[in-house]
DNA sequence: GAATTGTCACCAG
DNA sequence: CTGGTGACAATTC
């Protein structure tokens, strides 16, 4: 018996999202501006299962979702769906657990790892179906800079600068975000 | 600044 | 199993 995935669209000041849900949790959050091909890559993603729209359900859920992104820092607690490999879920664990306004680089969390290759984790993060919940924006290059972001530049900046300022933490200022 | 190499989980063949 | 690949980092021109 295939499970089912329910998923449906929110805006935010960002752009329009995507939220996928199993029975479990979360399983995807996208930022997206064409509607089809997210729609597409979700049911790629889940060839076995039985994705379907269902707004009414989620509609609490992406509520909670938007209201990370519009003021970053509260914890909606929302329950994850982590689908990867362990060395994956276990970085998807680690970033969920950086502080908002913090960030981190990708040397340190592969130490933490135990592994000295922070291509690793960089690959791992690259691969997080779950945008802003697991914030994967508040991890940068160790010399400061922003490093790739896999919704984009800009959206990254725009997160960090959301929650940097909310915190005000601008210790040197200077602009070092690109 | 730019080029070079270390290093390792993952994926395609 | 083998070879190629990285949202990186440290070293070396």
């Amino acid at each position: 018996m295939p499970e089912t995935i329910r998923y449906s669209w929110g805006s935010t000041t960002l752009g329009d999202i995507l939220v996928a849900i199993s029975s479990t949790g979360i399983v995807a959050v996208d930022f997206a501006s064409d509607h089809a091909a997210a729609e597409r890559a979700l049911r790629a993603r889940f060839v076995e299962a039985d994705v379907r729209e269902a707004p009414s359900e989620l509609a609490d859920t992406i509520a909670k979702v938007a209201r990370v992104i519009v003021s970053p820092g509260l914890d909606p607690k929302l329950p994850l769906d982590l689908r990867g490999t362990p060395y994956e879920v276990q970085v998807w664990s680690m970033l969920r657990s950086i502080p908002p306004g913090q960030t981190t680089n990708y040397g340190a969390l592969a130490l933490q790892l135990g592994t000295r290759d922070a291509r690793d984790v960089t690959a791992a993060i690259a691969n997080n179906p779950i945008a802003v919940l697991i914030p994967c924006h508040r991890v940068i290059k160790k010399d400061g800079r922003l490093s790739g972001y896999r919704w984009g530049f800009e959206r990254k900046r725009e997160l960090l600068r959301r929650e940097q300022g909310s915190l005000l933490s601008n210790p040197t200022g200077s602009d070092r975000l690109l």
